[in-house]
DNA sequence: CTGAAAGCGCTTACAG
DNA sequence: CTGAAAGCGCTTACAG
């Protein structure tokens, strides 16, 4: 390479890297920059890392499960992570990835410059490793008391505009399946709905709000519950997808009818929630912003800076079949919700 | 960390990666391995990299689609790359990853020393590259032409397990939603079928041969047309399982009934499997014990070995409600399968 | 405006 | 059995 140009390589490098403020005759640089295109040249990767101390490489952490949330996650961070030149490693939490990765391999050994929290169970103890060796991490809708490194969804608003919606269909008796309480997302979501419910001054019902743990079976646990209730709800709020697909399954066990009885909106969207029995009406996030904004704070902000974003992306309601205008209620005096 | 031990840092380096054959005293080696413990220390990987020339990291390419099967490829590649001291990224093949990733940023400098192949379109021509800059590379259950590097499934006993459930319950009209036919793993699955069903003597019919394109969509077209057809079938395989949801949502728009009328089995298990409409049953398939042994060969094979394997992995039958005992048949002379 | 030199932290043949 | 030395391919202050 260094001859191809007939300049010396420290000349190559810093063409390459695009040095600011580097002085070059213009005929110079365009004679690197051809050579380098023919050649195809690429600077080797670990060369480059132990020279300049910095792998250009970020390590997403994810949970466990195989949502699609987080094939999103991770497209949005790869696709930013590529724009400014750097490589996204993802790991999954359990399943031995981040067991072995974790300390020893990924985040000790200079392999990574930066650590994406979106992991449920490990992430507090993930940040205090990279606190301790100097690796900058961010919660990605994720938020720990004490901790000023996160950006997050305005994930109130989320459940506002699924209690929005449902009202507009007239419905009052808004029920709601919450995620698990230690869950950050889930208490925000909540929230959420009630301040929903004060704003369109219906009644805000202790036992019109149960907990689950953001899986399906919980999910259809929830709705069986609400359905038994003397008053059951007209509508309801499923704090996410699993929950919703769970609720779905539980419908049919207690012979409800969706949505002629009961709609559901589920918050955050799936690609399959065309093809569920009834198609699921959802509140799709702003995922790949969330990420690709994650990447561009630890490419930007100083490892010590602190960071506490709300994401003011769009969300978007998907209109399918899981919800209508709440039906006439078949009490005698025909009262109807206004 | 050189003096941590009292020995030169060229003793902990091979006593750290377990140099065969290499003579040292034992009390030494505690010493060693004791003050790497106390130290927490690692290897710079960059350093480790650039000297050895091995960067100790795989690729693994997988298809744009955010299918779950591929969380399982990513899972099982992931662990036995960790267990080997390797270290797996993981990259889509549209949405600008590889497009950027590609050659240039990963294959070129360095950053891998091998290609796990399981993506859909790009294979061929990141298979090429690989060669040229010499990167050795494995085809995850794809085949190509005149490339012997592959492991692949036994895709063709997945379609006859799925025959031979529904054999098993009496139904003899058999017809088969078909993968797109410039798929390889799709070729091998209908040759399984069409074989499965001459071995229990049932008639092969072309008409009950649909070729869809592995999508949801395609899948419901495919089986509206089976379902309009003058004789229609009473059970039905799918080549995978977004073609199986799809058949599942045709289904209620034709107006049959699953299982009553029509059993469907889907080739590949997913999560939500219990939560469609009927429950799908399915032939669950080894994909983390694929990926594994797709990076172990990579691991363990010369760059230039001819690969091409058969993985041996238990197929998993999975039942669930979408298929039973084949209905009588409301025909005239009320003949039933035997 | 361009080049020569040092050095990042390891591994590995070689010397003792 | 242990250590000294070279060198992987870059980047970056510094000299000219």
């Amino acid at each position: 390479m260094l001859h191809a140009a007939g300049v010396d390589r420290s000349i190559v490098s810093r063409v390459t890297n695009g040095d600011p403020g580097f002085a070059i005759r213009a005929e110079t640089r365009a004679r690197v920059i051809e050579s380098t295109r023919v050649l195809g040249y690429q600077p080797n990767a670990a060369a480059r890392s132990l020279r300049a101390a910095q792998a250009r490489a970020f390590d997403l952490i994810i949970p466990n499960c195989a949502s699609p949330i987080y094939t999103e996650v991770t497209k949005g961070a790869e696709e930013a992570a590529i724009q400014r030149g750097f490589v996204l490693f993802t790991a999954s939490e359990k399943e031995g990835s981040l067991g072995a990765l974790g300390q020893t391999e990924i985040l000790g050994n200079g392999r990574v410059d930066g650590l994406l929290l979106a992991g449920a169970n490990s992430t507090n103890y993930v940040h205090n490793v990279g606190k301790r060796i100097s690796i900058s991490t961010l919660f990605l809708n994720r938020r720990v008391r004490g901790i000023q490194r996160f950006i997050i969804f305005n994930n109130a608003s989320a459940a506002r505009l699924a209690v929005d919606y449902l009202a507009e269909l007239s419905h009052r008796l808004i029920a709601y399946i919450a995620g698990p309480p230690d869950a950050g997302t889930a208490s925000r979501r909540l929230s959420g709905y009630v301040k929903a419910l004060r704003r369109h001054g219906l009644p805000v019902n202790c036992s019109h709000i149960v907990t689950a743990d953001y899986l399906p079976a919980g999910g259809a646990r929830a709705l069986e519950a609400l359905m038994s209730l003397p008053t059951p709800p007209t509508a309801v709020v499923a704090a996410n997808t699993a929950s919703a697909v769970g609720a779905l399954s539980g419908v049919r066990r207690v012979g409800a009818c969706v949505p002629e009885r009961l709609s559901i909106v589920a918050i955050h969207d799936l690609e399959l929630a065309d093809y569920l029995v009834p198609p699921l009406t959802t509140i799709k996030m702003p995922l790949r912003e969330l990420a690709a904004r994650g990447v561009e704070l630890l490419t930007t902000a100083n490892a010590d800076d602190q960071i506490a974003e709300v994401l003011d992306g769009e969300m978007k309601l998907m209109r399918r079949e899981s919800t209508a205008e709440v039906a006439d209620l078949e009490q005698p005096s025909g009262e109807k919700g206004r």
